[in-house]
DNA sequence: CGTACAATTCAACGCACGTTGAGTTCATCC
DNA sequence: GGATGAACTCAACGTGCGTTGAATTGTACG
């Protein structure tokens, strides 16, 4: 099932590593897809449109769907994040336990920050306030990838209600600064976010949160 | 300009204070602006339709708009906030100042947790993900209504970064806990968040930035 | 009673959307 | 050099949307 006519990949399978069909308008493919992730993280998923999509990209909207199939299928397609959370995670995990809260911070500003990364990161966010599939999806990759291993590491008895801490930190600073780019916060330097926001992860990693047991009791 | 048939408001007017002209079914228009609320929450506003919302209200789509003007209008008027932000300032500027942070957290717990005052907040957030007015709108909102007033308040030189830092937090908590539902922050309790995530406005608020002066260097 | 007018509905408009299927072009393979 | 099949376009479909204007209902006032 499932099975459509876009399945098929363009390049390769017959000849070997020959260039394809048409000569040079080759990666339409691709083009098609870095305009869908332009125009999903501008406009979100309802608003974002196949014609517009197809218009950015130069091309019919007609070779939209023939290559991906259905407007969800592009969708998920274009969501495919270009920062792989388990190296992101190893880097974190390597520090000194003292400087992990503001490693993270870092980290994700510097996976923020390339508008090229920026994008499906914004179209992340920004469809999954609106589209319940898209939602779904976030969840659940956040879940595994992120929030999961950061609670097995943790190890401790509330360290799920402490990464999901740590992550509405992250979700929010990333709709201040990205999406609604609500100013000072929106220009401010990495450096100064990192000095002014890392302290707060460090302590939501192992801080004491004061409802329990760690530290403080 | 701007003054269509809609602006004429149902009762008053004529006699006084007399009861609108259809008996039993007079307070259509609230209904229609709570069927509203709920849609643009439940849903934002692209994808909330007027025809959804009239169906919700048990009325005629053309009734909505002979109301409201047109949808856009009626987004605007759905917005109205339930929370007097000025009236919840004052509730945390008369705190000792060691006990603001943690008043702030609740006192953002007690306007979202209650079912009728969250669901234009949700409504707002939501829709300003996508929709550019609902944006221009909560961004000019926030800043006179909310950042203003604290950033006035704290006097500091970097009292509008430490105000969009709090935003972000909070912003992020509202995500997190009230539209992505993501466990366990979404059934944590208040007392437990405001615990946990007091500190951090407190900080936010007075506390060491790091990328200025006192301590770290 | 008759006029006036708010409340409400009905039927339709034009538009933009996602999607489809048939058609055209062109590099490759026998 | 004809067959193949991918890359790509064109024209159209059905649907649902926001919006409109005329028509209907029912109450209050002269």
């Amino acid at each position: 099932m499932s099975g459509g006519p876009h399945e098929a990949r363009a390049a390769g399978r017959r000849g070997g590593g020959r260039p394809a069909r048409r000569a040079g308008a080759r990666c339409t493919r691709d083009e098609i897809l870095g305009a869908a992730r332009d125009c999903f993280a501008e406009r979100g998923y309802d608003r974002a449109t196949i014609r517009g999509i197809a218009a950015a990209a130069g091309v019919d909207p007609a070779l939209v769907l023939h290559y991906f199939g259905s407007k969800e299928h592009l969708f998920g397609d274009a969501l495919k994040v270009p920062v792989e959370p388990g190296q992101v995670l190893r880097r974190v995990m390597d520090q000194r336990i003292d400087d992990m809260g503001p490693t993270m911070v870092r980290t994700f500003l510097e996976a923020w920050e390339p508008e090229e990364s920026r994008s499906p990161l914004v179209a992340m966010v920004r469809s999954a306030m609106t589209n319940e599939t898209a939602m779904a999806l976030v969840r659940e990759y956040l879940g595994r990838r992120v929030f999961g291993p950061i609670t097995q590491a943790l190890g401790a008895p509330d360290a799920e209600l402490r990464a999901t801490l740590m992550g509405s930190q992250f979700i929010g600073l990333a709709m201040m600064r990205y999406i609604a780019r609500i100013e000072p916060l929106a220009s401010a330097s990495v450096d100064e976010l990192v000095a002014a926001i890392g302290p707060t992860m460090q302590r939501y990693l192992i801080g004491d949160l004061g409802g329990g047991a760690s530290v403080g009791g």
